[in-house]
DNA sequence: AGTGTGACACTGG
DNA sequence: TCCAGTGCCACAC
């Protein structure tokens, strides 16, 4: 069925979909709450695989710097920043203004 | 079966 | 404080 995915995978859409709205995370954050913290590019690669998934607000997940890395893989050039602009969130220069303050740490929140 | 790449993270200088 | 190099795990060729 569509969505079908591997089991890891579908455990990164899991913790992507109850990231808050307004708020980012970082994928070191996600892959350690899976228990893989070095595994941080893996959840990348699941967020690759994760295009057309409206479930998995992957523009919510920024690299630990708040950059918003993986902007260059949404459709549009600038799309990422939409969305997030679009629920609140001030980004500049490709970064996610406050992004300290708008960090959601699923292993402390969840 | 081995090598290379990648939407990252951490440590050292 | 900032820049550079290394490590890590999984997937593609």
């Amino acid at each position: 069925m569509a969505g079908e995915t591997d089991p890891f995978f579908d455990r990164v859409y899991a913790v992507v979909r109850q990231v808050p709205y307004g708020r980012v995370t970082s994928y070191g954050a996600i892959a350690k709450f899976l228990g893989m913290a070095r595994s941080a590019r893996v959840v990348g690669w699941a967020m690759n695989q994760s295009h057309g998934m409206e479930d998995v607000p992957a523009h919510r997940v920024v690299n630990r710097n708040g950059l918003l890395t993986g902007k260059h893989h949404f459709q549009g050039t600038n799309l990422m920043q939409q969305l997030l602009e679009n629920e609140g969130v001030a980004v500049r220069d490709n970064q996610v203004t406050d992004f300290k303050r708008l960090f959601w740490d699923p292993s402390e929140e969840l």
